[in-house]
DNA sequence: CATCATTTGTGCGTATGTATC
DNA sequence: AGATACATACGCACAAATGAT
């Protein structure tokens, strides 16, 4: 039994079903308007599907779907065998994109001292399906639409791709990142069909010395999108079911003549991340006067 | 009747419900990788529940349930009375976070041209019930926690705040935008309780060059993050019913002893919008030659 | 450790409403 | 007007997870 007991006299407004909207959009409604007036409490459990089906004189099922839209919404959390809560307010670490004249860090060189950073290597379960290929290995192979199109190449094209999963020592906060080099910039390809493969120039430490070489000065575009989680995503980010989307950061390196060689991206689950962008106070002492949100 | 008719024989893989995994679970993953292969094309129409429930040897709630999960992560679209179809891949806007020294443009401000950038302000179904509050007008009011956070004092305290809902003119993408200052920095408040009003120092227009002058040189920070739409937002952004994030864009004007004065933020549907920052190029003439992500 | 009550999850059948073409 | 498609709502039964006893 949960603590508190609701009654009709303690429930605002009236009872729902009597327009024509859905009798489950109804409940959502009152439902939004009891957690947004402080009614339940974060981590405050809800009472039982049943019993709010007896206190809305509705079914079951419809609660449920109720209950299901909120969650949804990012506002309930629905836990197997314990109950449902009320989710607490993101509280949300940056991830800071910084443009400047300086020193680089690749995030997913070997090179990169991510327990510094307060980040530790983990594996996840959607590892079983990748039979025998390790984080941050170079794998080569056909890219697909997504990095085709960043790149500005055929979806057959070529690419050397690298990924991890890292989670935040303290927060246990997962993120996933990827790098994609288009192949025949640090290597080449040799012989055709079945036989075709992949030799390197440089190894993955030095990618980026080895592509300014040949292509610097070079440029950086970086944007931030959101998506939902689809598939393992959720399992492999330690994410919410639902109602959580994941914020994507990609970072693209352009030769000095606007081609794109790579890109690096970040997933990260929206409710635990937020991007920030500054730049270099440091090359410059006159800080930024101005911040212009174009469209 | 859909155009193309599924039998047994086409579908790859066997058929769900034999392991412990729920049969819907199963199915959504059937479905989704039907999608990913390409088996069903953007736009196209998936047959129908009763189709796709005889196909499977399942019921339509079961069917419905793996739907309304693709739908729920942006991949379907359902659409009452005519059918269930593959989302187009998301096409995005870029807004431009911009860096650096030089003009500013305040987005609500009434001397911003929105019209020369392609928009368009626009009523949308949620001002009915903000009775004769219009869009841009200065409103001054109690903040509530979210900016109280952001600005650094407690939900009871006073801001001015505007809003306005835009539209783009060609692809009738449509945006949120508002601005909240502290109304102590841009006039004074009179009274108490009831009585209690505000009697303004400056114009919305000028906001800024007011601001500057007592507190600047001014130094700004801007965030970028998502989370699901609640409420009215589906309608008023007519965004898809499910399985879109919004992405918020928030620009926080901090005085130059670091306390924040004014926040502008951006709502807009992640499927038709994606954050880029840059720097002024204008300013200096070397290009930033490092993009950093740090963690 | 086993058992039990509670709570959410899954699945089906059925009926009816409503939007679209 | 009719056919087709999705939407809503209810009832029922049983499974599975959880936490307390």
């Amino acid at each position: 039994m949960t603590s508190h007991n609701r009654t009709p006299d303690t429930e605002p407004d009236t009872q729902p079903g009597t327009k024509g909207r859905a009798v489950w959009r109804e409940i959502t409604d009152f439902m939004r308007n009891d957690l947004s007036d402080g009614y339940y409490q974060p981590g405050q459990a809800l009472p039982g599907e049943s019993q709010l089906a007896d206190f809305y004189r509705t079914s079951r099922p419809t609660v449920r779907k109720a209950i299901a839209q909120l969650a949804a919404e990012g506002l309930l959390t629905v836990s197997h065998g314990r109950g449902t809560f009320v989710r607490h307010r993101p509280d949300r670490r940056l991830i800071t994109i910084e443009h400047g004249n300086g020193p680089r860090a690749d995030l997913l060189s070997p090179a990169y001292d991510l327990r510094a950073a307060g980040w530790e290597p983990v594996s996840v379960p959607s590892d079983a399906a990748r039979e025998g290929i390790e984080h941050l290995q170079p794998l080569t192979h056909s890219c697909g639409v997504e990095a085709a199109g960043i790149l500005g190449v055929r979806s057959s094209h070529t690419v050397v791709y690298r990924f991890a999963f890292w989670q935040h020592t303290k927060t246990r906060a997962r993120i996933y990142l990827d790098s994609n080099t288009l192949a025949e910039h640090v290597g080449t390809l040799e012989g055709q069909g079945i036989d075709r493969h992949f030799i390197p120039d440089a190894e993955p430490v030095d990618y980026y010395a080895h592509l300014a070489d040949k292509h610097g000065p070079l440029n950086w575009t970086t944007t931030v999108h959101a998506e939902m989680p689809t598939g393992d995503t959720i399992e492999d980010l330690r994410m919410e079911p639902t109602g959580t989307p994941v914020l994507v950061i990609r970072r693209v390196m352009l030769s000095h003549d606007g081609r794109p060689l790579e890109f690096t991206e970040i997933f990260a689950p929206a409710d635990r991340f937020e991007a920030t962008s500054s730049h270099d106070h440091g090359s410059s002492n006159a800080a930024a006067d101005y911040a212009v949100l174009s469209l």
